[in-house]
DNA sequence: AGGCGTGATTCCAAATTCTC
DNA sequence: GAGAATTTGGAATCACGCCT
């Protein structure tokens, strides 16, 4: 039809008159409407049935855009709190209001800040929005007015103060994600809040915890379905803890202009808020999420406590046989097979690992060690050949492990001793050394 | 884009071991 | 015991991901 008839009006006109009297009156329309036929050109019914045509695209049209929005409030974290609740600061009054209620002690307030997206600019970008959210409430700093209306009162200090006293009060935690960042921008703000994240106490970070927490979240996904996750950051980590990803939609958009678009409201209050809820829940049971610590101890002031904390956390996971590190382990591990002795273990060691090759050795195990300037391919070569279990770490786990048959590939923590690789070695295929067996190898 | 933090990799020189 | 070879661990570098 549409060849035939073409551009030609006419001939379009007839075909709707056919249309019209050997088909039916809807079919007439959508004809019409696809030729673009003006109105006047149209028999009056096909007119109607057009005029109704465009309603019903029109209310199809405005149920997927009612469907588009609600899919996105089921599918993404939602505020808890009404709308009334979340504050948007402009003027001094308010913010002293806002002062009172988060300046208790032992308060918790999930903070963030929102700053336009600068590129090839130089020097740091200055804060647009400090957000603090209390546990029914959630306050929009609307920084750049205060500040403004600060110079023009001649009270430049006390906004500063107030945050100053906010972050060194050691009785009211600070919730943040990536503090860091936030707190050298703000500090790029206000020169007198230069030294704000020296002074700061009880300031927790959802960034270090969230390191503890993603393994867990990756090999559940693994296990549930095989697709890619999507969301990352904080997102991911709200995801994973309270069900939702946030809709980071509004991240990069402009926070600088005023008035801001409700969107970028409930994005700002969003962010703040759910650290709030984050951190409760994993409060409540840190071990569901496979911290054994609390989260204080994520507390940035001391410098030298924090990376110590970590590095315990770490090794106690690299030593539990659920970690990541070996997948192909993990029914084996449930399963506990009879103890072995070094004689009926054979293995075959990356050269990186040397060191604990020499240590298995004495113990008795057959160790077979890769030259130096071997690829790592030969591992899975000789492991195949003399039936060895491949020791090896880092990247070259990842290879291997898929080469020799499951559980034949173990990855061996490199950062730490080899005494403890060996310990860690023998405790996962469950070998039994008794004395007999040491330097049983040495001639 | 730029800054920052982190984990992996590479590099280097001191320490240790080997060889004669 | 001197010099060569190897081992080792920490520093420097790299790569990546996250933040706005």
């Amino acid at each position: 039809f549409q060849s035939t008839v073409g551009e030609n009006r006419w001939l379009q006109g007839h075909l709707i008159q056919l249309l019209t009297s050997y088909c039916d009156l809807n079919t007439a329309a959508r004809w019409a409407q696809r030729c673009n036929l003006p109105k006047e050109m149209l028999p009056c019914r096909v007119a109607d049935e057009l005029q109704k045509l465009h309603i019903q695209e029109r209310v199809e049209e405005a149920t997927k855009a009612d469907n588009y929005e609600e899919s996105k409030k089921k599918d993404y974290y939602q505020l808890p709190i009404p709308r009334a609740n979340i504050h948007f600061l402009q003027t001094w009054e308010e913010t002293l209001q806002c002062w009172e209620k988060v300046l208790q002690p032992a308060q918790v307030v999930g903070i963030d800040m929102e700053w336009r997206p600068s590129f090839g600019m130089v020097g740091k970008p200055r804060v647009s929005l400090l957000q603090i959210a209390l546990k029914d409430e959630v306050f929009l700093l609307d920084l750049p007015r205060l500040l403004q209306q600060a110079e023009v009162d001649g009270e430049k200090e006390k906004l500063p103060q107030f945050i100053q006293m906010l972050y060194s009060d050691a009785s009211i935690t600070k919730l943040g994600y990536g503090m860091s960042g936030d707190l050298s921008n703000l500090a790029a703000t206000w020169s007198a809040l230069k030294d704000t994240d020296k002074k700061a106490q009880g300031v927790v970070d959802l960034l270090a915890v969230d390191k503890r927490v993603d393994v867990l979240s990756l090999e559940q996904s693994d296990e549930g379905r095989g697709v890619k996750q999507p969301e990352k950051g904080l997102s991911l980590l709200v995801q994973y803890v309270l069900g939702k990803p946030l809709d980071k939609t509004e991240q990069l958009s402009n926070w600088e202009k005023r008035p801001l678009r409700e969107e970028q409201i409930l994005y700002a209050a969003s962010d703040a808020y759910c650290l709030l809820e984050i951190y409760e829940k994993l409060c409540k049971d840190p071990e569901s999420f496979g911290l054994s610590t609390d989260l204080t101890e994520s507390l940035v002031g001391k410098e030298s406590i924090k990376p110590k904390a970590k590095k315990e956390l770490n090794k106690q996971e690299t030593l539990s046989p659920s970690g990541q590190q070996c997948q192909g382990s993990r029914m084996e591990a449930l399963r506990r097979p009879a103890p072995i002795s070094p004689k009926e273990f054979s293995v075959v060691c990356d050269n990186m690992l040397q060191g604990l090759g020499r240590y298995l050795r004495c113990l008795g195990v057959d160790v077979r060690m890769l030259e130096n300037g071997d690829d790592h391919r030969k591992a899975a070569e000789i492991a195949r050949q003399e039936g060895r279990v491949i020791l090896t770490s880092g990247l070259p786990y990842q290879t291997l492990q898929s080469q020799v048959a499951e559980g034949r590939c173990f990855s061996v923590n490199s950062s730490e001793k080899a005494k403890e690789q060996a310990l860690q070695v023998l405790k996962h295929f469950n070998v039994q050394v008794s004395l007999s067996d040491i330097f049983s190898r040495c001639q």
